[in-house]
DNA sequence: CGCACTTTTGAACAGAATCAAGTTTTGTGG
DNA sequence: CCACAAAACTTGATTCTGTTCAAAAGTGCG
């Protein structure tokens, strides 16, 4: 059955290296190959790509090629509407896997552009379905990536169908604070990298809200706003907004 | 790297089963078995399990043990707050797979109810990732059922985040109806199995918003309503009304 | 057959959108 | 490095959509 195993040493090393130096180490780690040959490896092939700020790293409509890790920087992806809406789907950072929703038609459904310059790692999809079916443990990694994201998707729905503005940004904050934290950046402090207009496409709700509910908080002492710079004061007072949805 | 094929004939036989006749056919056909040997193996081996109306299929919390292929009936799955709010993550029908959320974190999230009865093939999860590591198909089919739930999923939070709530029923009852076709039954008259703030829950609406919508809608001419009856009179309209955004 | 659930409809209200203006910031080219 | 234009942001006033509250009618299950 594993007749199939046509992976050369390249292949595996391109993947290898993809994993490993993108933070989805734990797409490759149980593989179980051994780690010190696959970091002398990992000089070799390069298959980091930048991704400058402003430009796509991929396009609707576009064939599904590679997956892309988030090595650095930061990536919004949209839909765009047939009558110019936009609606984002998602903000991206650093050990993020994009494109996953691309695998269903074999060809990307939405835009990812980088908010930031950016440099991600090429996962070429074929590739990863090859050596999945090599190593079980990849795959069963992978499915459980795959259904984080569903997860992850469903939790917006829950905000977009259950909150108000106020809740929503408030969630928003806390999540763009936690995960900057299990980045090892700072929880309380960052720099926000999308406009008002980009938050409130993805939270439902228009750019002015989101001002006005900026400067609310801000007056309520919750948080301190300065154009892109974000500083929580008081992460309690956001998450008793919320309620007791988790983000 | 195969020598995991630990997968008894019995073993294949009721992931067949629970495949071929629960209209995922796909999922399992590509994997190039002899189909009149299933057939026969078919009857042997029952996954088939009932789900009485108002009975849960599973409990968020639970353990993931399989996932479930509707064969018949209508299921909608949906997450509790601890506040005690609901909300309706989707509704499911024949052919339909329940459970991929689960994979990520090895148990249910989410409540599946049977909102008529139903029947449901088991597919044990363990057993499902074991075949697909000899079928490699059969992986890549999985892989894209996943991907397709990610994008359903955007289509949602795409509906909840730009529709108003005449938009969202529209699409809402477009969508069921294109589903209802796809299964063989009328596109134009159908029942609906939930109720109106299920649908609501579903929509990000209240339930006398959906009340009032659906009156408004008739009173048009676009439809006819009469309790959970419904009749699309002019879909059209319907799909102008929903602008340019796929369900 | 009756009680609980669901649905409809109305009236008042609230939250967010829209419209509009003015300000600040940013990026670009001279 | 400065000036200028474009983009992004803030804030106010108004409008509108959908919610909330309330009551009554309909439906269906036990």
């Amino acid at each position: 059955m594993s007749a199939q195993s046509s992976l050369t040493p390249i292949d595996i090393a391109t993947l290898r290296n993809a994993c490993s130096t993108c933070s989805v180490r734990e797409l490759c780690l149980p593989a179980g190959l051994d780690l010190q040959e696959l970091a002398q490896v990992d000089k070799m092939v390069n298959r980091r790509r930048p991704v400058r700020r402003g430009d796509y790293l991929y396009r609707a409509g576009t064939e599904l090629q590679s997956l892309y890790a988030i090595r650095s920087g930061f990536i919004k992806s949209a839909v765009l509407h047939e009558d110019g809406r936009e609606q984002v789907a998602g903000f991206h950072m650093t050990g993020d896997l994009l494109g996953l929703d691309a695998i269903s038609a074999g060809r990307h459904l939405c835009d990812a552009v980088a908010l930031e310059d950016t440099e991600v790692c090429d996962i070429p999809f074929a590739l990863l379905e090859r050596l999945a079916r090599e190593i079980p443990s990849l795959q069963s990694h992978f499915n459980r990536i795959m259904s984080r994201e569903i997860v992850r998707d469903h939790g917006v729905m829950l905000l977009l169908g259950s909150m108000r503005a106020e809740e929503r940004l408030a969630a928003f904050l806390l999540n763009l604070s936690q995960r900057f934290a299990t980045r090892g950046y700072s929880s309380t402090e960052f720099n926000l990298r999308m406009t008002r207009e980009e938050i409130g496409s993805y939270l439902g709700l228009k750019l002015e809200t989101i001002s006005r509910v900026l400067s609310r908080f801000q007056q309520e002492g919750l948080i301190q706003v300065r154009n892109r710079y974000l500083k929580i004061n008081d992460a309690d007072a956001l998450r008793r907004l919320v309620g007791h949805c988790e983000s």
